[in-house]
DNA sequence: TTGTAGGCGTTATCAA
DNA sequence: TTGATAACGCCTACAA
């Protein structure tokens, strides 16, 4: 039940001031230009340039100077012109399945981090599990001409594998482990992950098993993964759910409900993602049913929420972040226009052990 | 406890490939110019940039004919060029508090939406509820050069007011009301969200009251709010608890600890921000601590978790994503040089009422 | 309604 | 190591 309050005035914040108020400048100052910078460090231009881009061409007590004077005046190069002029922006283009999910904004701002400091700035866009909206965003990524590309996630659509291939920049794919990046790669097997499930189920003693996942996708990676790991291992598979686009805990419960009246009996379910693996515990929660002792239940992703609840999820997980800073550094290092000993970093898988299995 | 899972040969995930593989083209096709669009249309270059960017100088036919010139080639104006040369970039600089907040995201989002229809970019930045990283944010802005900014939350320290008037492009504030934006603000009054929650504690019967928020900020604003109106309505607020920064639910649990620790007889917590509210749900829940017959518990913001707890957490919030979209459409209007009507607008704060009180 | 001329601020290129 | 010259691609200003 939504009450809406509409105060008939709405209340000032009276927000605190860090420090007293001082009349606001109303002109936007023109901003200051390499010359202006050039003329007062008794230099041309193109050494102010090289002094900031690349400072090992310009005398040690030059470069000091111009600096300096960089500093006085609050020069700041014009990224337009620099791009303009050099073909090379530097700007770096993200895109995220989701904007809302935690662990792609991890690997997002570990990845902004690295590239930051090396004067990137990022842009993030959303693909929303949708193969249409990724091949516009890549359309317009014409338009934006990045330095460089990233995607949390692989590229499925050959069209898209074509046309990002042709903008002839880094790309950067991330969260698994194809056999055929479009460029380069940062990632972990899904498949890997699937048989960590089914090998840890039955490290556990669970016998009747069943998969809960997003349908295609990595979904699917995980699912192979977890189905011949299992029949290796002589263990059933009794169920294999995959829904459309779970995006919320309570779309988690219903599939779970779903899964409970297909077969009530397994005695495990692998959730191939954290937020099914959350709303199965809620739900499970809710109908008195004992997790691990009735039904243990494996996530995939790890989250916050995943280590608080009751009880605490056990999940399948990479680092996040620091998928990012290897993806950040990679792309840093090839943007310097050094070259890679390799173009594919595979990480680590691990089990995070907790109390629901 | 973590397992490292290294496999010796990690799996490859054998990604289904949306359709055949085709050859990659290896040279990055120079891109076409306006020059080009032009010729191949039998007009001048102007005379593009015109049907492109100010339809209604060409004459129809004209136009429609160049815009098939225009599809056919592929081509795109370089933004670079662009701005070099009108002045005008078409970025827009967004900074949140936190990446990894569902809210300011959400309200990113529906922003981006507004802006991206009207050929905007959106970069976002983290400035990690820290004065310094704020600066040294806003200072990089200068290199930059949006077309405007928007903050999701309100610019405090003085000196960052300043430099922002002075960049002279439309600054946009949110998340709260304060006498004196900068510029451009689409808020809501905190003071009257502390308000409504002890007007909606005190009409549950709650008599004895606790607040639990961050130090400073938009907590304080919610304090005093709920401090006025508690008085007001004679009940007494035995403990004000400020924790510094707390980013995990882990944190959230910690807090409400120490509150129990102070003053385990409150029997109603108003929680300042979801992420606390969750912690103490969780942690009542595991103390046997009944909610909200031994303690109510209201939180502020909303979440996905918030509505799965149980019980379903009682909270005051904003529509975050209409906030953004109404803030990308005062900008919209901005930008395209209409004048405004007003800058200020201010949403209404709707308590959304579940089993927590 | 369309076109011509020129410059936005920077850096590539070549010369000293 | 430093500098002069020109050009990146587009759009403003002005002219027709």
């Amino acid at each position: 039940m939504i009450q809406r309050h509409a105060a008939p005035i709405p209340s000032f914040d009276d927000v605190v001031r860090v420090k007293p108020d001082a009349p606001l400048a109303s002109a936007p100052a023109r901003s200051v230009r390499i010359e202006e910078v050039a003329r007062l460090a008794g230099v041309s231009p193109i050494t102010v340039s090289r002094a900031l881009h690349q400072p090992h061409k310009v005398a040690e007590a030059k470069r000091l100077h111009i600096l300096q004077v960089v500093a006085q005046t609050g020069y700041a190069s014009n990224p337009h012109a620099r791009a303009l002029r050099s073909g090379q922006s530097n700007v770096v283009a993200a895109f995220v399945s989701n904007l809302l999910s935690a662990q792609f904004l991890l690997a997002v701002q570990g990845c902004t981090e690295v590239l930051e400091a090396e004067g990137y700035q990022m842009i993030v866009g959303q693909t929303a599990y949708s193969y249409e909206k990724e091949s516009s965003m890549i359309e317009s990524l014409r338009a934006v001409r990045p330095a460089a590309v990233l995607f949390t996630g692989i590229v499925e659509l050959e069209e898209n594998r074509r046309k990002l291939a042709e903008l002839g920049i880094p790309v950067m794919e991330t969260w698994a482990y194809p056999r055929d990046p479009i460029d380069m790669l940062v990632g972990f097997s899904n498949h890997d992950g699937g048989r960590l499930a089914a090998e840890h189920l039955a490290a556990r003693g669970y016998r009747k098993l069943a998969f809960l996942g997003r349908q295609g996708g990595r979904g699917a990676l995980r699912l192979r993964g977890f189905r011949e790991a299992a029949a290796e291992l002589g263990l059933s598979v009794a169920l294999e759910l995959t829904v459309d686009h779970p995006k919320t805990i309570a779309d988690g419960r219903a599939a779970f409900t779903r899964l409970l009246d297909m077969k009530p009996d397994v005695d495990a379910v692998f959730c191939a993602n954290d937020l099914l693996a959350i709303g199965a515990v809620f739900e499970a929660r809710h109908r008195g049913i004992r997790v691990p002792q009735d039904m243990a239940l494996l996530g995939f992703g790890d989250t916050d929420v995943s280590s608080e609840l009751q009880p605490p999820l056990t999940t399948i997980t990479v680092d996040h972040r620091e998928l990012g800073q290897r993806a950040g550094a990679m792309l840093a290092k090839r943007l310097r226009g050094e070259t890679l000993d390799r173009r594919i970093d595979v990480l680590d898988l691990q089990l995070i052990l907790r109390e629901s299995t």
